[in-house]
DNA sequence: GTCTATACTCTGATAGAC
DNA sequence: GTCTATCAGAGTATAGAC
């Protein structure tokens, strides 16, 4: 009878991206999920081995997301107007993808060294701030970028800034950012 | 029998806070807890009625200890020799606590408004913020600078930066954002 | 008042029948 | 390839011993 299988990876993986996007983390559980199948829990553990497996592929689908998204803004632009543009899809992603973006850069066993999902996002950025800043490995600057983009997104979305909003914060340090690169 | 009593609310946290620190958040349980303390799981809802009491009490704890270690950094330069001295104490807490700093920073529900134990911890930042740009109460700075110290300190704790490291980039940012200020 | 005993529900995960 | 049955562990609640 199984012909064509009731169960596909790629069906397991766009359940869980829409119970994530729905409701959150604590949404996504194997019961949760084995449900929304049809299915029953132990099931999905012909495809996942285990929960972890699951938001690995979920952590490549969002890498793949946003590096598309910052490919799209800064397409066309010269150098700054591009890396500000991917600075603002960056934040326009992560506001509209909080718990996907939450899982892509969760905490990970430090000193791995494994290329990950984001390899090929880091580069990405790593191209634009070079393409700024005139150096095309500039690791410090792109490192500098990235953690204030990371962080503003983060504070943000937990709720840090409060009701009185980041006031603008973000353009703030942004400038800063891009004028202390371009003087080099 | 019970004068004194085995357990206290301070006991409770001290031994939290060791489980915290030695074994990472998911070592945190009540039932880990109330072994380490020679006591029944349920013997600790007395004291604190559910799981996200402790962890408050903890976060409470982690925004004192942060906000006295910047404090003490910060005391006694000028200025820019004062926020550059907290921004780094600021990176020291994260790397010596990691833990504990991830409890402090945990997502929120947003829109809260409350004023929560942060707050102090962000008066601090502001004033220090506030004697380098000459704006007393320069809140887009100070979110600026606050979302950069959170993103670098996360993206190296989470390991994002793999094996080659920052390479500078703490440095290279915390320049830029500061020069940004200053020229106001 | 303080702590113990017990139990209920939820989770991720495994073994083996069909 | 999917099922049933089951496990160990979590947080939490309540009743009662002392």
């Amino acid at each position: 009878m199984p012909y064509p299988a009731k169960l596909t990876a790629q069906k397991i993986l766009a359940a869980a991206l829409g119970l994530l996007e729905s409701g959150g983390p604590n949404a996504l559980g194997m019961r949760p999920l084995a449900d929304a199948l049809g299915v029953r829990p132990s099931s999905l553990y012909r495809y996942y081995p285990e929960r972890e497996a699951l938001l690995g592929a979920l952590e490549a689908h969002a890498a793949r997301d946003l590096h598309a998204a910052l490919r799209d803004a800064a397409g066309g632009h010269d150098p700054a107007a591009a890396l500000t543009a991917a600075a603002h899809a960056y934040l326009g992603y992560v506001r509209a993808h909080p718990h996907l973006y939450t899982l892509l850069l969760r905490p990970k066993a430090p000193y791995t060294a494994e290329p990950g999902p984001g390899k090929e996002l880091w580069n990405e950025v790593l191209a634009l701030v070079g393409a700024v800043t005139g150096n095309p490995d500039d690791t410090a600057a792109t490192v500098a970028l990235w953690a204030y983009l990371h962080g503003f997104t983060l504070l943000e979305q937990s709720g840090q800034f409060g009701s009185s909003g980041p006031k603008g914060g973000f353009e703030r340090g942004l400038d800063a950012l891009m004028s202390g690169f371009q003087k080099k």
